[in-house]
DNA sequence: GCAGTTGTTTAGGAGAGGTTAAATATTTAT
DNA sequence: ATAAATATTTAACCTCTCCTAAACAACTGC
């Protein structure tokens, strides 16, 4: 089985779906400012993919996907999850440099070639980002939990889930910070003034944490332990 | 870094690469066949390979690599034999199903994301077909003692190293006759009727080999035993 | 409700990489 | 040496995806 669209149509099926689920429908400046492609150029691709059936598009509205682009779309981002999680844990890359290479990698291989990537890296439900990695029916969990770390309030206990940007800079600022997915602090305080965060880790180690940060952080608070200690499983 | 050229620049470049290994210079139809594009496409990518000093052709001559040009296509074969690598001893691919992944992922990733690749299978020296994988700076040590198995001589034992041709339905007759790399053998007999073999293997076993499976694969002869056991290390 | 701003589409065109068919070179055979 | 066969190049055109500029639709403010 070869590739489902073309690798600029798969972008833009990956683009269209992401902002469907911010949006609720995708926006042609949207998607040409994801794509970074010019609008001109986004009208044209909607066409081709209206013609193909895996879009649904009205002029001057935007574009939502059918029920075949989604499935393409969730393909494509299980590919290029699970080719993130393979660059970090096999080849020792840093969650900053994944995204580029991910982003050719996931429109190598069918449906066969993914299951078996995926057996591979031990079936992982989420990207090195945090992110859910869809199954092979397209099926996955996100986790209601796990809300922006800004919304935290003091003396709270989380544990650091995912990040809402995966920009590299972004990424290395919290390599700085020695924040990773996983790790668990608890919210010393608040400083309403620049809206920036104590945060005490594991180690009983403080870090200031600006509003900035904390906003593209995603949480999940830890329960309260009341005579139970391991919350995780 | 990004690629080097184009995948379709690439995938020119490897093939001028073999064919001048092969016939010293590559002509229009042989490229032509080999990428199974007509000869006026050859033609066109050839000027542009020349603007770029990747390639030297001369008009109704055939082309040559540049420094340049050679230092691509042997990176490209590089990475077209390391992914093999990975698809079949991680992904569990056969070895027959590997060659059209590789042709895709041979385009992708840089120096330092080969290097990683190569790092993590454990810098094999050659690909699940028995073709030599050159190293990070492009060298490579070949088998001198390989040679066409249909050389062989009654009594001769030997190791299957290669296949000089890796179609599928090749691959797949090897499977059926239990051939695989690293197998040993001793050559039974010969039918010059034919040009068939019979062969035994380790276990004693005796296959038929026809003229045609026999001029593609590529053995190694193991030295006549006199008190040395093991020849291999 | 109408002007102005903003977003979208259309028109025209570019470049990369192909194709087919015709024109040319080159090689081979007589 | 020349005619025929074969290989290569050129010419014209195609598809894909992108672009810029101009036309047009849809919102916004008042
Ligand atoms: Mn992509
Ligand atoms: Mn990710
Ligand atoms: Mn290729
Ligand atoms: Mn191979």
């Amino acid at each position: 089985m070869k590739r489902s669209g073309s690798i600029s149509q798969e972008n833009y099926l990956k683009a269209i779906f992401k902002l469907q689920h911010e949006h609720g429908i995708a926006s042609n400046q949207a998607i040409s400012e994801k794509l970074t492609a010019t609008p001109a150029a986004v009208t044209g691709m909607l066409h081709k993919l209206t013609e193909l059936d895996w879009v649904e598009y009205t002029a001057y509205q935007g574009a939502k996907l059918t029920a075949k682009g989604r499935q393409i779309a969730i393909s494509t981002i299980r590919k290029h999850r699970l080719w993130e999680v393979f660059l970090v844990e096999k080849l020792q890359f840093k969650w900053d440099a994944v995204h580029q290479w991910a982003e050719e990698l996931e429109h190598i291989g069918d449906v066969d070639f993914t299951n078996r990537l995926d057996a591979f890296l031990g079936c992982p439900s989420t990207d090195p980002h945090g992110d859910p990695i869809p199954d092979s029916n397209g099926d996955w969990k996100g986790n209601e939990r796990v809300f922006s770390a800004d919304a935290l309030t003091r003396k709270q206990k989380f544990t650091v889930r995912g990040v809402s940007n995966s920009a590299s800079d972004f990424l290395r600022h919290l390599d700085a910070l020695k924040i990773q997915l996983g790790k668990h602090f608890e919210v010393m305080d608040y400083f309403p003034f620049d809206g920036s965060w104590e945060w005490k880790d594991d180690q009983g180690i403080s870090i200031r944490v600006s509003r900035e940060v904390a906003g593209q952080l995603l949480a999940e608070a830890i329960p309260t332990n009341r005579g139970n200690e391991n919350q995780e499983s």
